[in-house]
DNA sequence: TTGAAGTCTTGACCCATGTCAAACGAGCCG
DNA sequence: CGGCTCGTTTGACATGGGTCAAGACTTCAA
């Protein structure tokens, strides 16, 4: 028994890939699980990562159309969801990084309704859906935490509605800003810089505006010393001044 | 005993509102409820509904940052939901009919984030959402479903970012009417004639236009003779016009 | 019946953003 | 190193929808 124990933690040890697939010891748990688990729980969960996978700069995670499995946690990497029309047109619909779950759209038709793209090289843990509702039967924290998950969602979406129908390209690209250099500084990063992973396109698909207007509002705020920008980084001079864009959407009249 | 069980019943058939409480013989159940379960699943779903509740014309279901306890299922009457801004401005984010759920919202901060505002008198079910989540541990078509109806509002969101970021006054008008019969008439109405329960200002706040647009918009489609207005009452002449007007978005360029 | 408030329509004008075009810069590959 | 390609910036111009204003219609209450 001592024996088998031993060597079972040898092995852990030895493979840094049975650790690492472990939520239990993953440093992005307080990301993705729920909190506050009890230790029994805490090993139950780590049955719902069925595997690893990793996606290179521009593949697919998933594609519109295609049969829902699993849900996807970020372990590593950039990720945007977009909707494709048939006429060629698309609209991003979100920016996701490490920590976020990806694929909910899945849920309701048994079939992706979008595309996930990774925007830089990621991995992805493999969360299959039918293990979760299985595992969320049992484990209370869990069941919530999938609601909750769900429902930020669905805010997250209510906001973005309030951005593309009530602000202007100033306002949107300021809230845009804010938004990400907050999720960054979530995850330990800069409260104050940051490198876009985006094309300007793909920011003005999501914000509803056109890339040469994103260029253009971003030339304006560095005109104005809000913001310095060269190429993709960014560095965020007066937080003050994006916040006051958002909130005093129309001061002007 | 039999004297016990046959004054229950007697009670039952003399107070209609014992009768309609249940889920089970509502005829709203296939809409908001999981289909296919057995006898005795149904009747445990009638304990989801705690009470009902009438909202009044213009009365509120529930505002933003109201504590959250429970979802509601729209039985009668019409709702919209919306963000208010700290500077007076709001954003419809939603119109929803009977059969719909309402309060997802809610979950994920334990208050609720929005305003629930009845568009004509109404009532729900109300249904703690303690409830729906102890119930769903048990009865696995519950907890599909509670997943489900959250993926479709996640998935409806979407479709409104699209519409919302990419197509122009006339399409989002004609996608707007579209999508109110296609729901109008699977409850049962009419595929090309409806009522506005709204105003032109809240039609536009939805679709990100200002309410003189959307009457323009509506003016163009008479003149077409796409549709037929009058007041609140519309009459679409020419379904494939406005199908037409959705799908290419951009054949003008 | 009249008046008042709310809603809707329409016109005239204007501006923010889209469109089109040119040029620049970075990164990549031969 | 030179020459692609892709992404970005910037300018000139066009236009869809916003803004402002007037007036019509509906509803409701006095």
């Amino acid at each position: 028994m001592i024996q088998d124990k031993f060597s079972a933690v040898k092995v852990i040890d030895m493979n840094p890939q049975t650790i690492k697939v472990a939520c239990s010891n993953c440093n992005l748990r307080e990301l993705c699980m729920p909190m506050g688990l009890s230790e029994a729980d805490l090993t139950r969960l780590d049955e719902l990562v069925a595997t690893r996978r990793k996606v290179k700069r521009g593949g697919t995670l998933f594609t519109n159309g295609e049969q829902f499995t699993s849900l996807y946690a970020i372990r590593t990497g950039f990720f945007k969801t977009s909707l494709a029309t048939e006429d060629g047109r698309d609209q991003v619909t979100g920016f996701q990084m490490a920590g976020e779950i990806i694929g909910l759209d899945g849920i309701v038709n048994d079939h992706h309704t979008c595309d996930a793209v990774a925007l830089e090289d990621a991995e992805v843990c493999v969360m299959p859906f039918a293990r979760i509702e299985e595992l969320s039967r049992e484990v209370t924290a869990l069941q919530t935490h999938v609601h909750k998950i769900m429902s930020r969602e669905i805010v997250r979406e209510h906001g973005v509605m309030l951005l593309l129908g009530s602000m202007r390209a100033e306002e949107r690209l300021a809230a845009f800003l804010l938004n990400l250099v907050q999720r960054l500084h979530a995850r330990g990063f800069s409260q104050s810089e940051l490198v876009l992973r985006m094309t300007r396109e793909e920011i003005g698909s999501y914000l509803g505006l056109k890339l040469e207007t994103v260029s253009r509002t971003f030339s304006k705020f560095v005109e104005e010393g809000v913001v310095e920008v060269k190429q993709r980084h960014v560095r965020i001079l007066d937080t003050e001044a994006l916040q006051r864009l958002v909130n005093h959407q129309n001061t002007c009249h």
